[in-house]
DNA sequence: GCAAAAAAATAAACTAGTTTAAGAAAAATA
DNA sequence: TATTTTTCTTAAACTAGTTTATTTTTTTGC
């Protein structure tokens, strides 16, 4: 397993980048994914009213990438905190993940994180994903700014504060 | 390919369902993965509330399942016409994707076709979604009744009805 | 530590979508 | 083809969430 995991480092490309930096652009194909040592970024599209709507999270030891490369991207990813990352383009990301199932292991894991995603949003109001998510994730509570919470429950910032007004008067 | 093809077929049982058949029921765990050579099929869940919330279609050479098993499932999947699937249980599944990238690609795109669902969802008006359907796959349409469309774009069968009333008036 | 900028809160008017209910149309079954 | 069941439509009152605008609080850079 140390082998494979050092054979496997010599695929990526290390890098380091400042917070709000933009690395991968709506537009662009064959790009690249990207593995995270450390810091936090956030994955995003840009609606027809040029409205923000985050995607996903990701942070140490995950994933961030657009898994329909090398097909244009429609997404954004940006740094949400100073972070360093690996990266690896989608050819050498094939060859390991034909070679090495745990790889294959997160695209699938990804999947079912995204449906259970995708099911919370459709079913539950805003209030009810904003629990769940301070249950299940409260670092990213901490780490991330109110309005890109907002935006990754699909409301306005606006919304979000009148829910944790209400929800502070409970206590 | 051919004998690829005969071989992957060894691993699954042929089943024939009536429509309205249930095949996969929340809470059960170890479920099966089903490809479909004819009819149509819908992965749904129930809410607190009791609504049902279509999460997923898949017809004619296509694939349903919960990826997240062997865990308990969330899910309900139900034929909505008479259909002839194929059966495969998780460890073969596995051992499958394993030997055969093919299937290992199901994943990925299953998980971008789920990406861009979700983005249309959280992003677009139901009636943009509709249109969108409409566009994408217009033999859905024609397949199911309007009732389980409008559990597939996250809005109630009224809304729908009434979208589709101002739609008409356009023409 | 101060000024400027960014983020969050509050209010009020609005809209997309829900709920409940009742009737009409279409499809399934006898 | 008549009857029953399922699906769809329409209407009216409602609610979750948006929009726009203003003020307050927090963060950042010098």
């Amino acid at each position: 397993m140390d082998e494979e995991r050092e054979e496997i480092t010599r695929f990526f490309k290390k890098s380091t980048f400042r917070k709000k930096t933009m690395i991968m652009k709506a537009g662009e194909a064959n790009t690249l994914h990207y593995y995270i040592e450390k810091g936090l970024l956030r994955m995003y599209i840009i609606d027809q009213s040029g409205k923000e709507f985050n995607i996903l999270f990701a942070r140490e030891r995950q994933w961030i990438g657009d898994l329909g490369t090398p097909a244009e991207t429609p997404y954004f990813i940006e740094t949400v905190e100073n972070s360093k990352v690996y990266s690896i383009s989608e050819e050498n990301f094939h060859i390991l993940y034909k070679r090495y199932i745990s790889l294959a292991n997160y695209i699938r894991k990804s999947y079912v994180f995204l449906q259970k995603r995708f099911v919370s949003i459709l079913s539950k109001t805003a209030e009810e994903n904003y629990e769940e998510l301070v249950n299940e994730h409260p670092d990213l509570i901490q780490r991330l700014p109110q309005y890109q919470i907002s935006s990754y429950l699909g409301v306005t910032p606006v919304f979000l504060s009148k829910i944790l007004a209400k929800r502070s008067k409970k206590d």
